[in-house]
DNA sequence: TTCGTCTGTTTACAAGTGTAATTACTCTGC
DNA sequence: GCAGAGTAATTACACTTGTAAACAGACGAA
């Protein structure tokens, strides 16, 4: 259900790649976050823990102690993320309107077959 | 048709505002640019200024002279910009993949009925 | 010829971002 | 009790973005 969390706030690419890890699991100590994404972003440990600060300071994540240390979990919902970005995208390149998108990407060819059969399926789905 | 367009490089905001007056019509002078935007948006003609500069230099406009003043033109086609940035949203929250893409809107309830037909219609358009 | 005026160019400066190093603190093992 | 290891907090610094002012050159009017 995804419940509205109004964070104005924008995040960033970097920052994004961590929600993510927190998004997939959570909650995580900054070194378990690390553990996910240093090596695949060569990132050291201090940015990852700067970056948890910021999404903390944006109200995208919560902390809460363990010890002498934080677990992390996310407070903005991956979906409400999805939906808000999605919506600024439509907003911005297609007037709001989510057909034009569809149109957009169908005619620069970045729907397959198989996308078009699920999408169709979804929409009946929908319908139904 | 939208050549393909190898700027790699990222617009802003307060860019696509600038572009967004040029792929309406084109070539404008910076005055011309700034009679459509300034009031909007509340700039000087020296934010307009700036931002085409700007663009220039990431190869997204071209200019010609004219007299004392120069000419602006888009080099970066909308279609181009939109195809871009559609699949890099595509590729940050749906994994690549269109569909999830409008399963989410739908869900989302970002779709209305008419939306629905409109996309149903288009897609059977495609295949046939 | 000189003075505004119009134009592009250069410079400015704060906020946000990417990417960390440094600092300060606190357990835990000796 | 003290040293080392692991934390979070503070500070750093360059680059981009939003927003513009200051500057410099050219042209037209007086």
């Amino acid at each position: 259900m995804s419940s509205k969390n109004e964070t104005g706030e924008r995040i960033s690419e970097a920052e994004y790649a961590v929600m993510e890890v927190l998004w997939d699991k959570a909650p995580r100590t900054a070194a378990e976050v690390c553990d996910e994404v240093c090596e695949q972003r060569d990132w050291s440990i201090a940015t990852v823990k700067t970056l948890l600060s910021r999404l903390v300071a944006k109200n995208a994540l919560a902390t809460e102690p363990d010890g002498r240390r934080f677990l992390y979990r996310p407070l903005l919902e991956r979906g409400d993320y999805s939906t808000r970005e999605s919506r600024r995208l439509v907003d911005r390149l297609f007037g709001g309107r989510a057909a034009p998108l569809v149109a957009h990407l169908a005619e620069a060819e970045a729907l397959t077959s198989d996308d078009i059969a699920e999408i169709e399926k979804l929409l009946k789905e929908i319908k139904g």
